[in-house]
DNA sequence: GCCAATTTTTAGGCGTATCTAAAAATTATT
DNA sequence: AATAATTTTTAGATACGCCTAAAAATTGGC
């Protein structure tokens, strides 16, 4: 059994190994955290010895599989957490995440998987990041950032990179949600900013926006 | 903020209150929270300091009314999550209890009161005990023996007098468990046996077994 | 009312998770 | 390759919640 202190630097970590794939520092996992380097090396430390993630000295840390599947399941329930509190509690997706940081802790399989049954299953939360099954296994989406689409290009909206509650209520504001449709109607060179059109609306995004929205591109663009 | 060591302390000074009314001992909080009364003596302590409870040096301890809303508060989200479990997951109402205790220290008052509204503002959890309101009042339910209530009237199992071994298994054998709610559809002067209504089932006891089961009465009964 | 039994508190220590400050190792620069 | 900058680790301290052992206060029996 780990602590709720320990699932948090395997989740860490393990979102940082989606990234990186190297060996994380514990610079890195201390910035996630919002802690110190040195707290970070004594917890790897700990989490080491109980094999859920490789450390050597100098050298950063990697999960183990048994670390991974672990750090899978409370990313599992976060996200079926989240699920249910937009289904089902009119929560509004800016609204979810710190609520998910507390339940994603909550032990009990029969209620992890009686949720995933309650709420059919689903295969992605309310950001658009997949879900992880019973084992683990989920599939990856072939996400690209906004930014990176060409002029007249469009895609639909499945993601954010920043869940921050500033970025998330920009776009309520905005009225950019997940599933919208986006089309690339101009590029700006000189500061990276674009043009967009929603449904009829046009409007301009700066470059740091169009860097934390995933989208998903449509076949014929 | 409390942590939840600080919220489970309180929640067992609560239930002691119920029962007692003076001042609870240091000895029966450290029996109910399975921990040394010299513990029990550090927290007390710093309870008192957050002006949680009331305490002076060998006289035990008795919440404050400000003690007693955050008490209430933690029953109160306790017992919701019992009757979502019981009614939404497919737990059966001796399984709820371990994963309730758990979920009952998620803090969120939209989160509370969205799942509230979500499972129609019920009055009573799975056992037949009361849900606090927002404001921490709840009504008390009165324990009767079965044997004492009158026709029509309705009320939860919430316990027995005599637990031999033949009780429990005649309970069993009729499909009689803690939690179900027991209506009385009949009542038999001459021998004082009773016909009962549980779920859509229909059947007959002796007044011995009338008097062997503790029923909770609803209130609209 | 006094002594014994019980209850409660105090004193001192332990493990967890954190921190700051300083030392050690690695990486980058010239 | 030597030195400077950065990263990482170690050392030592703190707050929390728990423990054991011993002291203090209260309660009960005679």
């Amino acid at each position: 059994m780990y602590t709720q202190t320990e699932e948090n630097y395997l989740k860490a970590i393990f979102h940082l190994s989606e990234i990186s794939s190297t060996g994380i520092s514990t610079n890195a996992i201390a910035k996630k955290m919002a802690t110190k380097p040195s707290s970070v090396t004594d917890m790897v430390q700990k989490l080491s010895e109980k094999k859920v993630i490789h450390y050597k000295k100098y050298q950063g840390v990697l999960l183990t599989s048994y670390g991974r599947k672990i750090a899978a399941s409370i990313v599992r329930k976060h996200r079926l957490w989240e699920v249910f509190l937009v289904e089902k509690l009119n929560f509004s997706w800016d609204e979810v995440h710190e609520v998910a940081e507390q339940l994603e802790h909550i032990k009990s399989p029969k209620l992890t998987n009686e949720l995933d049954a309650f709420l059919g299953f689903p295969k992605q939360d309310p950001h658009g990041d997949p879900i992880p099954d019973k084992e683990g296994n989920y599939d990856l989406l072939e996400k690209k950032l906004l930014a990176t689409l060409g002029l007249g290009q469009s895609g639909i909206c499945v993601g954010v990179n920043d869940s921050s509650s500033d970025f998330l209520q920009f776009l309520d504001k905005q009225k950019i949600a997940l599933g919208y449709e986006i089309k690339v109607v101009g590029k700006e060179p000189f500061d990276g900013s674009m043009q967009l059109q929603i449904s009829n609306r046009e409007f301009s995004i700066s470059n740091k926006i169009a860097n934390n929205l995933y989208i998903k591109i449509l076949p014929g663009s």
